[in-house]
DNA sequence: TGCTATGTACACCGCCCTGTGTGCTTACAG
DNA sequence: CTGTAAGCACACAGGGCGGTGTACATAGCA
């Protein structure tokens, strides 16, 4: 989506049939499930030869780890790098995921895979590591006594809102984030160089 | 499990293939998931003909349906009828699931099903439903301010420590328990009468 | 203009899936 | 002992799946 992309050569000749490819790989797969979405059908939807995906892609498994690499995350780094916040406004904003996301990829492919050792499952392992070590930072940044512990703590809290979310077919991320205002202010001690403002969730 | 199971029409004859297919059902859709379980292999696994299978479950969304509806909740009941621990100690005792349990079933059968209107589905959101009130009911006996709230929140960090145990293959657990040691401490009055003892959870 | 990488069209393979048809055997109650 | 419900063995239908083979079309650079 962002930049053109080029083929496995790098020559970028013809007429980006990967990107295609990628883009429905998004839409499908998120909508319907990863075992739940053919190669046939994910073909006839980017308009692309199926011969063409197979020579771009050595199989379905190298794609749905291409689709989680390329998944946008809008939502993470969207967050951590808006300056016009405090650490600590950015830390909640994490939960502002409005209506979208029907769940977290990652755990979606995680549990539809099955299997720790495919390349996805792996990729999707540091993403999650990835999410809460910026958490992490960020906390720090925020003054946190224990930055690591409030990370990972937070990176629960968005797991189990997306979790939660996808059985329940409601949205848990205000909860998630009444949570986490808790936590961030239990964990930042008073003299922090922060604006403190006290904000009491009350749903 | 608990029974001697009945026929579909209560006579009971036969050798109890029924409990046989559903107890290999508790196995292999945990273990392997629902849709990388055939029918010819759970059948295998249950000593059970094929045809007999067929005969007791119209097709495997009712196998799968009632799979979930038998489900052993050895967790959620066995903690919240314990009459040794206090509310609060009960409430912190959901968080005790050792080694077991890859992932809660019901958010594995949520998205590989990935269709709402699938009982199983529906199961699903009735018995997450059920847990928070319980949750609920118990917070509520702690003395909790908001005891809905608080059911809500502990339910979700139940949610986000099974799935993030998933995807990273670790246990989550121990973070979910401290942050609902916050939580509980957060919402009930100093006041309340239960045995308040601090314990910090430091990893 | 031609060369080559890229993409196309479409039939096809082998596999595994859910689910059935059929005829036979066995357990158990009366 | 006998009738009947329960279970069994096994082949097979029908369909979707991931993936391939083949012959052909096109885009873009030299």
């Amino acid at each position: 989506m962002t930049e053109l992309e080029k083929g496995p050569t790098g020559r970028r000749r013809g007429r980006g049939a990967r990107e295609r490819i990628l883009s429905a790989s998004q839409q499908l797969f998120r909508e319907q499930g990863i075992n739940r979405t053919g190669m046939n059908e994910l073909c006839a939807a980017a308009e692309v030869s199926k011969r063409t995906a197979y020579q771009h892609f050595t199989g379905k498994d190298e794609l749905v780890a291409e689709y989680l690499r390329r998944f946008d995350p809008s939502v993470l780094s969207g967050v951590f790098d808006r300056t016009d916040l405090t650490p600590r406004e950015r830390l909640l904003a994490a939960f502002d995921i409005p209506p979208t996301t029907p769940l977290c990829p990652y755990i979606g492919a995680a549990v539809e895979l099955n299997d720790p050792q495919h390349p996805a499952s792996q990729y999707a392992r540091e993403y999650k590591k990835a999410v809460a070590a910026r958490l992490a930072d960020t906390a720090r940044e925020a003054g946190a006594a224990d930055p690591e512990q409030l990370g990972e703590q937070l990176a629960l809290l968005i797991d189990g809102a997306a979790a939660r979310s996808r059985v329940l077919n409601t949205d848990a991320f205000p909860t998630a984030a009444a949570i986490a205002a808790v936590l961030i202010d239990n964990a930042i001690p008073a003299t922090a160089g922060d604006d403190r403002q006290r904000e009491e969730a009350s749903s």
